[in-house]
DNA sequence: TTGATCAATCAAATTATGTTGATCCAAACA
DNA sequence: TGTTTGGATCAACATAATTTGATTGATCAA
């Protein structure tokens, strides 16, 4: 998540891997610092397979990154994907908000 | 959706109702100002009830208000909502970075 | 009234997502 | 080497979301 505007469909899978109570969690447990997964599954009760499955939609989405440090794998959180989510719907708002204004009620 | 604060419920019925290509296309529609639903229909292309689904998602999520006059009811964008979810992410995204930085490389 | 139109809703069918348990691969360690 | 551990992935199943077509209630016009 280099850049800083998003099109529309990096857009929505940020918006659909959010909308998901695990992976706000996932979130959360990330917010602290880096975790290695196996850490992970601790702190938040998942099974393993769980945690990957929701891990992989985070990282996919933009919001997560890992590296490999012998035999763990550790992910921490993006900002930046927030920034850019932000960025889209504050420029989403504007297209919309102008025009509203002049709707007749 | 008057207040500004949302729970982490609200963000998510936010977050999943605007993770969908169709309700996009509805929100740009409506960014254009109010239209009724038989507008609508015309303009995105989608059957009465496919459109009416959508609306009914977006309109429970806080995104769209509706009004009647007469026989049509007439949908409108709230961009308040979008705003509403913006502070969220920005929230978010502050309690993120601020321990993100002092993670080990 | 009667008939037509707008739009919500429902049940059934379809599709997409998430879960579980098993298997596989790579890294580490005996 | 052989064994253990961390974690991804796969197939089968379960659940949730979407689509379709039909029905319904309300409004309006003839």
């Amino acid at each position: 998540m280099i850049q800083n505007t998003l099109n529309v469909e990096q857009s929505r899978q940020l918006l659909k891997a959010l909308a998901d109570p695990i992976r706000l969690d996932v979130i959360h447990a990330l917010a602290q610092g880096e975790r290695c997964v196996c850490d992970l599954t601790g702190v938040l009760n998942l099974s393993q397979s769980k945690l990957s499955f929701h891990l992989r939609v985070l990282r996919e989405a933009g919001l997560l990154t890992d590296r490999q440090s012998g035999r763990w794998i550790y992910y921490r959180l993006q900002p930046d994907a927030l920034a850019a989510l932000e960025a889209w719907l504050a420029e989403l708002r504007r297209n919309c908000s102008q025009s509203a204004a002049t709707c007749p009620s």
